[in-house]
RNA sequence: GAGGGUGUAGCUCAGCUAGGCAGAGCAACGGACUUUUAAUCCGUAGGUCGUGGGUUCGAUCCCCACCGCCCUCACCA
């Protein structure tokens, strides 16, 4: 008894070919055309015999002959079995494909009557039995869950899904190698972490049996990457995961992937300008125009992105200053926050959201953060209680913030104690102070700019799609119950 | 965490506000068919109606609880 029952009726199939000799777990073939190729180019390959290796996604039988369709990576084009071409034998194995099987096919390509371009298929091989039938061809599988649960089958039968994760592909690439053409370094820094700093985010925790001690996936790479500045890496980047153990929704998943950018001798209004230049880039490759829909809107990426200082923004929203905290809670109150134990800077900034975030849809840098949420964050000279930190928002969503680094260890010392006043015991035992990033501080670290970027929300821009689930290959599902 | 929606054949969905034998299309199986393309035609088979209780002569349908998923809100740098 297998673990997965397969379907008699096509378990039948698989051992008459086995019965004929015939391996339905075929070997290399080697040799093959891409599809799109024998489409694109079909003037120059007329008439000549190719290979084509792919999934069944339709057949047509008519007794003495048949059509089967043929899709593999690139495309899907129609095969021509023929009683006439193939003979007895060979004929008989062909009897024996369904949907779902992988094969492959050598034969002449040219055009049917009806104008089709096709391969007649002189000889073929099972390269793969599926023992369980794909979806129904023309609806294909629709059912979410389903979809996020056996995302196989959502690639093989969802062509724009495919289409989804190759863009992302493209996307991170894009994104690596323009930092790589300006000098970045790319490295990878550790995902176990014995403190788990960079941000103010619930951990998971694991444990690591020989050392016998408890660890964190990381919440943020930032103090590692900081200090491959102190050892003299004065351009870096890091494109990977962070872990954080909060709720799921639309925007969020427990795991996604960000990029993490630092240059020595910059600082945050650089950032901008990088951040820029990537963004407009990449929109750019997707729409000429630079103007890609999201949802219900158009994003304009060609423009130069709007700017807006968090204080003005949260006074021209609100109707009065953030520093009158009568009216910060009586706004919480309205919106239905709980604001209840939040410093004062939370407060505003949980109404920040609400009624500023949310409501940006162009691309819009918001600057000069208070320095309370900005703890790793350098503070202006003429004005410490606000950081040199800019947020990006593109359809009211938070795409990534940019800082001027703190490189002073005084400073940095002194926030992270305030910080810790504030935690309770819970949240000390994974908010420890990292005194070796201190330590690093100390030796001196170049005065640089850093930025973040979530590369998934930036796929569901350029995807136009509004669930992360939908830009991540494998999204955080409760396990089945099998 | 709160509210709403949803779960029926392998897939896509009806049926549920009239409580009375469980339905369609595609896929599948058998047959016909050597230029079809969502092939066509004839025939056949396919179900723990998410799970567990309750009401009822009788429950896919009404009620309760639970589970998964989706949406909105809350939480969330």
């Amino acid at each position: 008894m297998s673990l997965i029952e397969p379907e008699d009726f096509r378990v039948e199939k698989l051992k008459k070919l086995e019965e004929k000799g015939i391996d339905p777990y075929g070997d290399r073939y080697p040799g093959v055309t891409p599809i799109s190729k024998m489409i694109d180019c079909y003037d120059d390959l007329e008439d000549s015999t190719l290979r084509a290796a792919g999934r069944i996604t339709n057949h047509r039988a008519m007794g003495k002959a048949s059509f089967i369709d043929i899709k593999d990576s690139t495309g899907t084009i129609q095969t021509f079995f023929q009683l006439k071409r193939l003979g007895d034998e060979q004929f008989e194995i062909h009897d024996q494909l369904q949907p779902g099987d992988i094969i492959g096919v050598e034969g002449e390509l040219t055009t049917t009557r009806s104008g089709e371009k096709t391969i007649f298929v002189d000889n073929f091989m099972v390269l793969s039995k599926a023992v369980l039938r794909p979806p129904e061809k023309w609806h294909g599988l629709k059912d979410a869950e389903l979809r996020y649960r056996r995302r196989y089958i959502d690639l093989f039968s969802n062509e724009k899904v495919m289409e989804c994760f190759v863009t992302r592909s493209q996307i991170i690439d894009q994104i690596r190698r323009h930092l790589i053409d300006n000098g970045f370094l790319e490295v990878e820094t550790p995902m176990m972490q014995a403190i788990a700093g960079g941000a103010a985010a619930q951990p998971f925790i694991t444990h690591h049996n020989a050392l016998d001690i408890d660890l964190f996936l990381r919440v943020a790479p930032e103090l590692y990457l900081k200090r491959l500045l102190v050892g003299g890496m004065e351009r870096v980047f890091e494109i990977n995961r962070n872990f954080r153990n909060e709720g799921i929704d639309r925007q969020h998943n427990p795991e996604f992937t960000s990029l993490e950018v630092y240059k020595a001798y910059s600082d945050y209004l650089d950032m901008m300008d990088l951040t820029e230049d990537i963004i407009r880039k990449l929109a750019l490759r997707i729409d000429p125009a630079g103007e890609l829909p999201f949802g219900e809107h158009t994003i304009d990426y060609v423009s130069e992105f709007a700017k807006v200082d968090y204080f003005e923004a949260f006074e021209k929203a609100n109707g009065f200053p953030a520093d009158d905290l009568a009216k910060v809670h009586a706004k919480a109150e309205e919106l239905g926050l709980d604001i209840d134990g939040l410093a004062p800077e939370l407060a505003v900034n949980s109404i920040f959201e609400h009624t500023v975030e949310d409501k940006i849809i162009q691309p819009t840098f918001i600057m000069d953060y208070p320095s309370a949420l900005s703890p790793l964050t350098k503070p202006k000279k003429d004005k410490p209680e606000v950081a040199e930190r800019w947020d990006l928002i593109i359809a009211g969503m938070e795409i990534g913030p940019a800082y001027t680094e703190l490189n002073d260890p005084r400073v940095q010392e002194e926030k992270f104690l305030q910080q810790l006043e504030g935690e309770d015991e819970a949240e000390k035992t994974f908010r420890n102070i990292d005194k070796d990033f201190l330590r690093a501080l100390s030796h001196g670290m170049p005065p640089a700019g850093g930025l973040g970027l979530g590369i998934d929300r930036l796929v569901m821009l350029f995807t136009n799609k509004t669930a992360i689930r939908e830009v991540i290959l494998f999204p955080l599902l409760r396990p089945a119950d099998e």
